[in-house]
DNA sequence: AATATAGTTCAAAAGTATTTGAACTATTAA
DNA sequence: TTAATAGTTCAAATACTTTTGAACTATATT
Protein backbone atom coordinates (compact mmCIF):
# COMPACT_ATOMS: atom_id res chain seq x y z
CA UNK A 1 0.00 0.00 0.00
CA UNK A 2 1.40 3.25 -1.65
CA UNK A 3 0.48 5.88 1.02
CA UNK A 4 0.67 9.66 -0.75
CA UNK A 5 1.58 12.42 0.33
CA UNK A 6 -0.11 16.24 1.06
CA UNK A 7 2.21 18.92 -0.39
CA UNK A 8 3.13 19.88 3.50
CA UNK A 9 3.75 16.20 4.54
CA UNK A 10 6.36 15.94 1.57
CA UNK A 11 8.14 18.87 2.96
CA UNK A 12 7.92 17.35 6.10
CA UNK A 13 9.66 14.51 4.52
CA UNK A 14 12.12 16.44 2.67
CA UNK A 15 13.09 18.57 6.16
CA UNK A 16 13.75 15.25 7.72
CA UNK A 17 15.72 13.72 5.12
CA UNK A 18 18.27 16.88 4.90
CA UNK A 19 18.13 16.68 9.18
CA UNK A 20 19.11 12.84 8.76
CA UNK A 21 21.92 13.61 5.68
CA UNK A 22 23.01 16.92 7.88
CA UNK A 23 25.65 14.91 10.57
CA UNK A 24 28.97 14.21 9.89
CA UNK A 25 28.71 10.84 11.79
CA UNK A 26 25.64 9.78 9.50
CA UNK A 27 27.53 10.58 6.68
CA UNK A 28 30.48 8.33 7.31
CA UNK A 29 27.38 5.52 7.99
CA UNK A 30 26.01 5.61 4.70
CA UNK A 31 29.41 6.05 2.88
CA UNK A 32 30.49 2.65 4.58
CA UNK A 33 26.87 1.21 3.82
CA UNK A 34 27.05 2.16 -0.08
CA UNK A 35 30.99 1.21 -0.18
CA UNK A 36 29.98 -2.40 0.82
CA UNK A 37 27.27 -2.99 -0.85
CA UNK A 38 25.15 -5.79 1.07
CA UNK A 39 23.02 -5.56 4.08
CA UNK A 40 25.24 -4.91 7.56
CA UNK A 41 24.55 -5.17 10.73
CA UNK A 42 24.98 -2.26 13.19
CA UNK A 43 27.39 -3.87 15.36
CA UNK A 44 30.00 -4.04 12.16
CA UNK A 45 28.92 -0.28 11.33
CA UNK A 46 29.89 0.92 14.66
CA UNK A 47 33.09 -0.81 14.51
CA UNK A 48 34.51 0.94 11.40
CA UNK A 49 32.80 4.31 12.89
CA UNK A 50 33.72 4.88 16.50
CA UNK A 51 30.76 5.54 18.43
CA UNK A 52 29.01 4.74 21.02
CA UNK A 53 26.13 1.49 21.44
CA UNK A 54 23.46 3.89 22.29
CA UNK A 55 24.87 6.38 20.01
CA UNK A 56 24.81 4.39 16.99
CA UNK A 57 21.22 2.76 17.81
CA UNK A 58 20.13 6.95 17.55
CA UNK A 59 22.08 7.37 13.90
CA UNK A 60 20.38 4.51 12.93
CA UNK A 61 16.58 5.42 14.19
CA UNK A 62 17.29 9.00 12.18
CA UNK A 63 18.38 7.10 9.35
CA UNK A 64 15.45 4.50 9.19
CA UNK A 65 12.75 6.74 10.52
CA UNK A 66 13.79 9.17 6.90
CA UNK A 67 13.62 6.02 5.20
CA UNK A 68 17.27 6.28 3.99
CA UNK A 69 17.71 2.96 5.33
CA UNK A 70 16.00 -0.57 5.06
CA UNK A 71 16.62 -2.53 8.55
CA UNK A 72 15.83 -6.20 8.68
CA UNK A 73 15.94 -7.79 12.27
CA UNK A 74 16.97 -11.73 12.38
CA UNK A 75 17.65 -12.90 15.64
CA UNK A 76 19.63 -10.79 17.71
CA UNK A 77 21.50 -8.71 14.61
CA UNK A 78 19.59 -6.24 12.73
CA UNK A 79 21.04 -5.96 9.30
CA UNK A 80 20.74 -1.64 7.98
CA UNK A 81 21.21 -1.68 4.21
CA UNK A 82 20.48 1.63 2.06
CA UNK A 83 17.47 2.66 0.46
CA UNK A 84 18.02 3.94 -3.16
CA UNK A 85 14.92 4.62 -4.18
CA UNK A 86 14.22 7.52 -1.26
CA UNK A 87 17.93 9.05 -2.03
CA UNK A 88 16.91 8.97 -6.12
CA UNK A 89 13.35 10.44 -5.05
CA UNK A 90 14.16 12.73 -2.57
CA UNK A 91 17.92 13.75 -2.46
CA UNK A 92 18.96 13.27 -6.47
CA UNK A 93 15.76 14.97 -8.12
CA UNK A 94 15.31 17.31 -5.05
CA UNK A 95 15.31 20.98 -7.20
CA UNK A 96 12.97 19.00 -10.21
CA UNK A 97 10.13 18.00 -7.32
CA UNK A 98 9.70 20.87 -5.51
CA UNK B 1 40.83 30.52 -8.12
CA UNK B 2 38.92 27.26 -7.45
CA UNK B 3 39.40 26.10 -4.23
CA UNK B 4 40.04 22.07 -3.47
CA UNK B 5 38.75 20.85 -0.31
CA UNK B 6 40.39 17.80 1.15
CA UNK B 7 38.18 15.01 1.85
CA UNK B 8 37.33 16.26 5.54
CA UNK B 9 36.17 20.02 4.60
CA UNK B 10 33.78 18.26 1.64
CA UNK B 11 31.83 16.80 4.50
CA UNK B 12 32.41 19.75 6.52
CA UNK B 13 30.46 21.26 3.17
CA UNK B 14 28.41 18.54 2.70
CA UNK B 15 26.96 18.85 6.17
CA UNK B 16 26.58 22.81 5.61
CA UNK B 17 24.65 22.29 2.81
CA UNK B 18 22.50 19.77 4.41
CA UNK B 19 21.72 21.74 7.29
CA UNK B 20 20.14 24.69 4.96
CA UNK B 21 18.12 22.31 2.70
CA UNK B 22 17.04 20.76 6.43
CA UNK B 23 13.81 24.08 6.97
CA UNK B 24 10.96 23.97 6.10
CA UNK B 25 11.53 28.10 5.71
CA UNK B 26 14.36 27.47 3.55
CA UNK B 27 12.86 24.52 1.70
CA UNK B 28 9.90 27.32 0.45
CA UNK B 29 12.81 30.38 -0.57
CA UNK B 30 14.60 27.96 -2.69
CA UNK B 31 11.07 26.74 -4.18
CA UNK B 32 10.27 30.29 -5.06
CA UNK B 33 13.75 31.34 -6.21
CA UNK B 34 13.44 28.50 -8.52
CA UNK B 35 10.25 28.97 -9.77
CA UNK B 36 10.31 32.75 -10.80
CA UNK B 37 13.81 31.64 -12.05
CA UNK B 38 15.56 35.18 -11.97
CA UNK B 39 17.60 37.17 -9.47
CA UNK B 40 14.78 38.34 -6.69
CA UNK B 41 15.13 40.79 -3.77
CA UNK B 42 15.27 39.60 -0.16
CA UNK B 43 12.39 41.90 0.04
CA UNK B 44 10.41 40.08 -2.56
CA UNK B 45 10.84 36.97 -1.06
CA UNK B 46 10.23 37.86 3.02
CA UNK B 47 6.42 39.71 1.27
CA UNK B 48 5.95 36.04 -0.49
CA UNK B 49 6.86 33.87 2.71
CA UNK B 50 6.34 35.36 5.98
CA UNK B 51 8.87 35.85 8.08
CA UNK B 52 10.94 38.87 9.96
CA UNK B 53 13.32 40.87 8.42
CA UNK B 54 16.13 39.73 11.03
CA UNK B 55 14.63 35.88 10.35
CA UNK B 56 14.82 36.50 6.88
CA UNK B 57 18.48 37.33 6.74
CA UNK B 58 19.27 35.05 8.50
CA UNK B 59 17.99 32.39 6.10
CA UNK B 60 19.48 33.95 3.35
CA UNK B 61 23.19 34.04 5.75
CA UNK B 62 22.68 30.19 5.56
CA UNK B 63 21.81 29.52 2.11
CA UNK B 64 24.24 31.77 0.89
CA UNK B 65 27.09 30.59 3.48
CA UNK B 66 26.42 26.50 1.86
CA UNK B 67 26.96 27.88 -1.08
CA UNK B 68 23.19 27.13 -2.13
CA UNK B 69 22.56 30.59 -3.72
CA UNK B 70 24.29 33.78 -5.06
CA UNK B 71 24.07 37.22 -3.69
CA UNK B 72 24.44 40.62 -5.80
CA UNK B 73 24.26 44.05 -4.15
CA UNK B 74 22.88 46.84 -6.16
CA UNK B 75 22.60 49.75 -3.90
CA UNK B 76 20.09 49.25 -1.01
CA UNK B 77 18.89 46.04 -2.67
CA UNK B 78 20.55 42.79 -2.49
CA UNK B 79 19.68 40.38 -5.33
CA UNK B 80 19.63 36.67 -4.89
CA UNK B 81 19.65 33.71 -6.90
CA UNK B 82 19.98 29.83 -6.73
CA UNK B 83 23.12 28.73 -7.35
CA UNK B 84 22.66 25.66 -9.68
CA UNK B 85 26.16 24.51 -9.44
CA UNK B 86 26.22 23.66 -5.86
CA UNK B 87 23.09 21.49 -6.41
CA UNK B 88 24.17 19.62 -8.92
CA UNK B 89 27.53 18.99 -7.40
CA UNK B 90 26.47 18.47 -4.01
CA UNK B 91 22.93 17.29 -3.79
CA UNK B 92 21.98 15.36 -7.23
CA UNK B 93 24.72 13.39 -7.04
CA UNK B 94 25.73 13.36 -3.45
CA UNK B 95 25.67 9.42 -3.37
CA UNK B 96 27.58 9.34 -6.44
CA UNK B 97 30.04 11.90 -5.30
CA UNK B 98 30.60 9.91 -1.26
C1' DA C 1 19.10 68.08 5.90
C1' DA C 2 15.49 64.95 7.23
C1' DT C 3 12.98 60.80 6.43
C1' DA C 4 12.22 56.34 4.43
C1' DT C 5 13.77 51.89 2.80
C1' DA C 6 16.66 47.52 2.47
C1' DG C 7 19.15 44.81 4.87
C1' DT C 8 22.52 43.38 8.96
C1' DT C 9 23.94 42.49 13.61
C1' DC C 10 23.44 41.59 18.38
C1' DA C 11 22.14 39.28 22.65
C1' DA C 12 18.57 36.93 24.92
C1' DA C 13 15.08 33.48 24.74
C1' DA C 14 13.05 29.42 23.01
C1' DG C 15 13.36 25.27 20.68
C1' DT C 16 15.87 20.94 18.93
C1' DA C 17 19.50 17.57 18.38
C1' DT C 18 23.17 14.78 20.16
C1' DT C 19 25.89 12.25 23.61
C1' DT C 20 26.30 9.73 27.72
C1' DG C 21 25.98 5.79 30.80
C1' DA C 22 23.01 2.75 33.13
C1' DA C 23 19.22 -0.28 33.00
C1' DC C 24 16.64 -2.91 29.96
C1' DT C 25 14.88 -6.89 26.32
C1' DA C 26 15.73 -10.65 23.42
C1' DT C 27 18.46 -14.10 21.68
C1' DT C 28 22.39 -17.32 21.54
C1' DA C 29 26.18 -20.18 23.38
C1' DA C 30 28.51 -22.64 27.23
C1' DT D 1 20.68 -22.26 33.89
C1' DT D 2 24.11 -18.89 33.53
C1' DA D 3 27.03 -15.86 30.59
C1' DA D 4 27.56 -13.27 26.71
C1' DT D 5 26.04 -10.61 22.75
C1' DA D 6 23.17 -7.26 19.89
C1' DG D 7 20.59 -3.73 20.20
C1' DT D 8 17.00 -0.29 22.59
C1' DT D 9 15.36 3.04 25.84
C1' DC D 10 15.60 6.52 29.27
C1' DA D 11 16.73 10.87 31.53
C1' DA D 12 20.22 14.17 32.23
C1' DA D 13 23.70 16.95 30.29
C1' DT D 14 25.53 19.44 26.54
C1' DA D 15 25.51 21.59 22.21
C1' DC D 16 23.39 23.73 18.45
C1' DT D 17 19.67 26.31 15.69
C1' DT D 18 16.08 29.57 15.17
C1' DT D 19 13.27 33.58 16.49
C1' DT D 20 12.75 38.01 18.40
C1' DG D 21 13.06 43.02 18.70
C1' DA D 22 15.99 46.86 19.04
C1' DA D 23 19.87 49.29 17.39
C1' DC D 24 22.63 49.76 13.52
C1' DT D 25 24.70 50.90 8.35
C1' DA D 26 24.04 52.33 3.81
C1' DT D 27 21.54 54.22 0.23
C1' DA D 28 17.55 56.76 -1.89
C1' DT D 29 13.92 60.21 -1.87
C1' DT D 30 11.68 64.60 -0.41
Amino acid sequence: MIIELNAQQTDELRVRIFKALADPIRIQIIRYLRRVNKETTCGDVSKVIKMSKSAGSYHFKVLREAGLTITRKDSREKYVSLNYDTFEKYVNHFLDSL
